[in-house]
DNA sequence: TATACTTTCGGTACATTTTCGGTATTGATG
DNA sequence: CATCAATACCGAAAATGTACCGAAAGTATA
């Protein structure tokens, strides 16, 4: 199909792309290949378009792309046209440290009907792991292993009886919020078949934080 | 696609709202990059916003903001760019029928290592139910309830000894694939602890097609 | 209304792409 | 072997796009 020399050439597009964000200039790639006109990489350029491997605007400065690969990204927008949103899954709650709240732990995008998520951005699950919730029930469903919690972040703020994701001395569990009217502790209760858990009082000294309320349930 | 400019602008503004929570004035754009004219900045956002990079208000005070539609695909990329691949999760096997290829089924996009999947196209998760092939091993992991099996469904046409995902009369199961070498015959095979789960043959009258092969486990 | 911002206008300089006519090299083929 | 076709390359000029300017006019808002 391609040339040596224009597989070079598209490779290295690709690359620069890649590293910058941005396309080549023509005159970026004559100079990556140590030539003396521009004519030359132009002609390895409309090759390319011709044989479909480039996309490019007429006249247009870094104008190249290379064509789109039809799967996943087609999928993704139509996807969010119908009626789901897709939500970073970021590992499980009751489980590690609550240092996961990065890119880098992102296991998957889960599809997420809008009638759970109505918002935009700040959203995002974890997997339920273990029974500590699973008497709570969240419109009707209830928290079980495996299951998946949608957490909105942006609700930082918690009244009485909402459930949320709690970080309390870096490890993050999902519990049911409690504020004592009179002294103003903060008690998280495990909403549990099993009763080895047990409410557990907050003290100002903790290293705590509320991530976000539980918005939702998709259950496994 | 953007000028290298244009792509500084943006980066500048995305920047400097993440930090601020509020978007810069078209003055304080103008600083940044030391211009002389908010002329230029403006033509600058003016771009963007007709290119889909920008949205903004006219005439309003730091009302820039950057498009909804930019974080899936921009997270897509970046995935793919970081030795990541996302793969379609398409429910799962050992269960229901399989009719799940379908688009409505996507359950999420799963996060897996490029080292596992290397191809662009073809290939999708299905999560592994109960233990039926609990002692097969790809790549040194078994394939326990909960896990993802990554399937390559470009591969259609099996080997002897291969570990596929075939589809018995409207039902999807992970199997082993045999062929008889005097017959011709296929023989599915369960690997598991569990005797319950006998071989079948697959006679020539059943509903019967490999969907593909499975490449890698993603541990749950 | 004062003032802080945004928008519009006309214009310059420079950067980049495109086009044109032409040479050199290679490999296949009658 | 001569020839044809495809590829790779060149230099220079023309066409187009991008980045920038200063000044003035228009809008939002305290």
């Amino acid at each position: 199909m391609l040339t040596k020399r224009q597989k070079q050439v598209l490779d290295f597009i690709t690359e620069y792309s890649r590293k910058n964000g941005i396309s080549p200039t023509i005159d970026e790639i004559r100079k990556h290949f140590r030539l003396n006109s521009v004519a030359t990489i132009h002609q390895h350029l409309e090759s390319l378009r011709s044989k479909g491997y480039l996309d490019r605007l007429k006249n247009k400065t870094r104008s190249l792309s290379l064509p789109k690969k039809r799967s996943v990204s087609d999928l993704i927008s139509k996807s969010s046209r119908s009626g789901f949103a897709l939500v970073p899954l970021l590992g499980s709650a009751n489980a590690g440290p609550a240092t996961f709240f990065a890119e880098e732990n992102i296991e998957a995008y889960q599809k997420v009907p809008r009638t759970i998520v109505r918002k935009q951005s700040g959203i995002f699950a974890v997997r339920v792991d273990g029974d500590s919730m699973n008497k709570a029930s969240i419109d009707g469903n209830n928290l079980e292993d495996g299951d998946l919690a949608i957490i909105d972040s942006e609700y930082k703020s918690p009244k009485s009886g909402d459930y949320v994701l709690a970080v309390r001395d870096g490890l993050a569990n999902l519990k049911k919020f409690l504020r004592d009217q009179k002294t103003g502790d903060v008690i998280l209760i495990s909403e549990s078949s099993n009763p080895k858990h047990k409410p557990i009082k907050v003290s100002s000294e903790d290293d705590f934080m509320i991530n976000g309320r539980i918005i939702g349930v998709v259950k496994r």
